[in-house]
DNA sequence: CGGGATCCAGAGGGATACTG
DNA sequence: CAGTATCCCTCTGGATCCCG
């Protein structure tokens, strides 16, 4: 979906399940946020994790994310330019979220293109 | 955001996380998965849970729940019609997703009209 | 390296009216 | 009651080029 961008609670005010949702809706977020829980990671590090994430849209997502203060962004005044992030203490309160997450489709979903049976271990997401 | 619907698996093939979030996308759906989870519930009953969704958009969510094997669709022949929408088993797997979503927007979400990121403090004189 | 600016398509979603 | 059927528009997200 795309919610509206925080515009408010639509399913009921105060929505629980509704407000979590809107905080990793975005179409890289519930990704980035999972893959932050392992460290800080430079920008084309995560980058190269999402395979088909454009850099305007890592940006954007990364963006979004510390407006909500999910994630932090340091950046370092160097030449050529750092720019590190990282989980902040709230993101990392999403950690069970992002395990419920992560362990519902190990067991429910199905790989695209990976027939069953030669079913490949490598969960590390990304 | 709006992941393509099923289009595929953007972050990485097999993707659990991405997976995951793609069966719960869709602006209503990750509510009424959770109101179901309290039991069957007709059309409009459920409609009324979902202050803010319109009637076609119910419908659609509802649509695609079913086409993901996540919900039940019983429809009654009977004059006025009755449909009964439930979880199915592998609905019901999502429970700890759904619960864990839950827990998280009860500790951390602010409620509406408080948008996070950008708490003022209009400091009132006097 | 890590972006920003611009342009653009289309999917997602809202409002409204009609129906078996 | 529980939906379809249209119309329309917003916003997301992709592509491309440029920058310190």
């Amino acid at each position: 979906m795309a919610r509206t961008r925080h515009a408010r609670l639509d399913c009921a005010p105060g929505c629980p399940v509704e407000g979590t949702l809107q905080m990793i809706d975005g179409k890289w977020k519930g990704v980035v946020l999972f893959h932050l829980l392992s460290g800080t990671m430079r920008f084309n590090e995560l980058r190269r994790q999402l395979t088909n994430c454009t850099q305007r849209m890592l940006t954007r997502q990364l963006r979004e994310l510390e407006a909500d203060g999910l994630v932090h962004r340091e950046v370092y005044p160097e030449v050529p330019p750092r720019v590190e992030y990282s989980l902040t203490a709230r993101g990392r309160t999403l950690e069970p979220v992002l395990l419920a997450l992560k362990a519902w489709g190990e067991d429910h979903v199905i790989a695209p293109e990976i027939p069953a049976g030669e079913v490949e271990l490598t969960l590390v997401p990304g």
